[in-house]
DNA sequence: TAATATAGGCACTTTAAAGTACCTATAGAA
DNA sequence: TTCTATAGGTACTTTAAAGTGCCTATATTA
């Protein structure tokens, strides 16, 4: 692996978490163990192939576990590792952040979050 | 303003603080207020371009503040604003956790992390 | 007098991220 | 026997993010 330098610490964070799908992914792994189509139900516009990718690459930097059941049709579940569970905090804050972003901007939750998180 | 539906809140984190330079930029001004070229110089490989368009963005977007002192050559400085010191958790947990991956990963900071800043 | 520092703007190009389409395998259910 | 659900793989294309190059203005300094 080839020593990247940084000028501030926090690109190193950006290389594991960064991007328009890693966030989302992990957020919803701080609620528990999810199987790939579960993670997709989750993310309705994520295209099979970008959770696919992004998964790989979470599982590389040893921020979440991949477990294969051996059986068919296959099944195939994803969890934070030890590791990525010190990223609960900041996920559970970039959360709470948006709710209370979302609530600024617009006023009401209801009309931009989908009825299916309001939940949540 | 379009209403964009949302499927989990820290979406709507991520389009205020999300890409390559906006985290990076607000981890500096947690510092306190800085000058472009304060800005400029401590992020040696951003753009001119790309420095000025993400600053122009969180400020639109509220959590930083422009102040214009009427001279020449110009000054303009930057600051988190009241809202962007929500933020301010959020950004020193991400550096932190940045750090601590930079070790885990590499071992020796000094490798992988500029001089300029391994003293902060 | 000419160079410098400052904070940009703008048109264009490049690159990387993301998306599309189509492919695999197989147990079990209809 | 055909269909469905599952978890992918791969080649190709599109789009958005980022980068390049060149431009402005003016007080101060050398």
């Amino acid at each position: 692996m080839q020593k990247k330098k940084y000028n501030i610490s926090v690109e190193a964070t950006l290389e594991v978490i960064g991007g328009k799908w890693k966030c989302v992914i992990l957020c919803h792994l701080t609620h528990g163990k999810k199987r790939t189509s579960e993670l997709k139900r989750l993310m309705p516009s994520i295209t099979q192939k970008m959770l696919t990718q992004q998964l790989r690459e979470l599982e590389e930097d040893g921020v979440i576990n991949r477990i294969v059941y051996n059986q068919v049709p296959p099944k195939v579940e994803y969890e934070l590792s030890e590791y990525g569970k010190s990223l609960e905090g900041i996920l559970n804050a970039l959360c709470n952040w948006g709710d209370t972003h979302i609530t600024r901007v617009y006023g009401d939750k209801s009309e931009v979050l989908e009825k299916s998180i309001l939940n949540n």
